[in-house]
DNA sequence: CTGAAAGCGCTTACAG
DNA sequence: CTGAAAGCGCTTACAG
């Protein structure tokens, strides 16, 4: 049984009063230099870590941390997976003094957005975890936020210079680099490969972008494609809209091998390709939701990359109590692993 | 924020003094019946929960959890990133009044491993964590540990009815599975399979049979590959022997399109194409160590499966705090993700 | 520049 | 049957 080093440990050995010891251990000045040195060096030598325990019983510390989202819904599942990260983490900081609360927004809306981030700031936060889905008015939420001096971090997508504490998600240019691969590897390498965007502003989500970039890079050092690499644009989200639009390019490019979706939504393509009955097509896309994992069972949709929703808020949360409560400083970016899915690991990201 | 009523407030409102209240709330009996039921009601009334940081500031509870597990050395380098999660998870529990210590065996030495079984228990712990490589010796530990009514967790590979109080790691038959998968995927079906066991003592490591069975099954059910299935054991590890044994292989088969190898070797194999430059083979392995990605960046190897090593010992060691702190029994068993890995993804995991 | 003391909410040994 | 008090390790306001 390993007695841990007190502050009353260092202090007896260092010959001060304990109060000494934490003016030294929190920079709170006031000490003198040689009193100050042989402190540090004790506590390094006791391996001293303070007992978190202790100090936020005495400290009452009560962070209010809040969470702002789009809304989990039939056409939106994929965050719900950012709900159960909350909920999860909400349980695991509860012993500490730390309230967590979460703020939905309509994902198609951005006047909802505006409302709920003034919602957001009237219930006067420590600080915020909220995904940046729209680039403008996210950026003027940041300047509130900046006013305000509260610090905020964003996960799911990353606006350049806007001054968050930090990004928690992942890298979107890589996340195209490895579709590609998988691609490349299975498909002919004579195939053409189709390249779709569905998304209603596209401007307005830089994530899409960066993956049909890193996606095409792929193919400019080490692919070994060398078929046409043809991308379109879905606006329209029914399924009838689609079905002429694919008709068209499918009927054009009878040599297409290979789909990629940068975005959730692969299950309506493999959808198309179910009806029509081909198999021969490789579909690629992004996200574990329950509309695409019915394709990725059937084989229609060979893999689907995971960005782990529920840990980023997981994570988002950790580094901002850790910030508030312990100082702690975390990296700008944070990438998580880009999880390959198949039908036969499907049941590990579910 | 509502304040959290605590003992003070239920005294206070009862008329008594705390100690009574305390009295009340643990069932330790002495106190008047009419008391009693005025205390329950009025922290019923309350809401009281208590204060857990205060409770574990008092009791000082101070929980001695060993981990047992190879010794980490550029031959099993492996290894290396569970004493990373031992580190990690040790910085992360200090605050909580644990200690934990890194007990290593030599991982060819079945005698070694008694030896630090023994050494573990003259520690006294509270809880241990192992990894049952030896099945026979470990047996031998688990009644021991069992006698001395400790509870201890296995990481990396599970036996059976072994008492343990649960098991974090890969499902090794699903993992096989997710290779055929993927060999399956980007292999010709009229390709032959080579499937490759590189051990000392196959018949003490279940978990390379358990990859072997799934790979197998695969292709059972959905594979389409119609090719031989070979499967070969080498027992010698230097690369001499290895490569007079491939070389007959490989010209008695000439039809060979991939190789599986069911252990962290896949290097070895990987040389051996890149020797006799084959690069028309699929290569797939387990595990991220440098060996391993070494090849696998220049395209030697496919795919590297991933367990999650130093999140099994994170993992054990939070099941088995939790277990002793706070009473939570873990399931028996937490199957972690297999990590798909290829060029593009492995700045993630390593 | 430094020390002594109070108190966070709880548990426990002791006195009555 | 009940109460008063000490103390877990820390922070903080105050005195010197």
């Amino acid at each position: 049984m390993v007695k841990r080093a007190r502050i009353k440990d260092i202090a007896s050995i260092a010959g001060v009063s304990i109060g000494t010891v934490d003016r030294v251990l929190h920079n709170r000045g006031e000490v003198a230099e040689d009193t100050r040195s042989k402190v540090l060096q004790i506590a390094k030598e006791l391996e001293y870590s303070p007992n978190l325990m202790a100090r936020a019983l005495k400290t009452k510390q009560n962070y209010k941390l809040v969470i702002l989202l789009p809304l989990a819904s039939p056409e939106t599942s994929f965050w719900y997976k950012h709900y159960q990260g909350f909920e999860k983490v909400k349980k695991e900081i509860a012993p500490f003094q730390v309230s967590l609360e979460y703020v939905s927004f309509d994902i198609q809306n951005e006047v909802d957005f505006r409302i709920k981030t003034a919602k957001v700031i009237s219930m006067s936060p420590d600080g915020v975890v909220f995904a940046p889905i729209f680039k403008k008015e996210s950026m003027l939420f940041c300047n509130e936020l900046h006013k305000l001096q509260l610090p905020y971090l964003f996960i799911d997508s990353y606006i350049d210079d806007s001054g968050a504490l930090s990004y928690i998600g992942e890298d979107a240019y890589q996340s195209g680099r490895i579709a590609a691969q998988l691609i490349d590897y299975g498909t002919n390498a004579s195939k053409d490969i189709l390249i779709v965007n569905v998304a209603k502003d596209l401007d307005n989500r830089l994530h899409l972008g960066n993956r049909t970039q890193g996606f095409l890079s792929y193919f400019m050092d080490v692919g070994h494609n060398s078929g046409l690499k043809i991308s379109i644009e879905i606006q329209q989200l029914d399924y009838e809209s689609i079905k002429i639009t694919l008709d068209k390019v499918v009927q054009g490019n009878p040599n297409i091998g290979a789909v990629f979706i940068t975005s959730s939504k692969a299950y309506i393509i493999a959808r198309y390709f179910e009806d029509t009955k081909n198999r021969n097509v490789n579909i690629v896309g992004y996200d574990i939701v329950d509309k695409n994992t019915k394709y990725l069972r059937t084989g229609y949709i060979r893999f689907l990359l995971g960005q782990r929703p529920a840990e980023q808020v997981e994570i988002a949360v950790r580094k901002l109590y850790d910030y508030l409560a312990l100082g702690k400083v975390p990296n700008q970016k944070e990438y998580l692993p880009v999880d390959v899915v198949t039908p036969e690991n499907i049941t590990y990201f579910t």
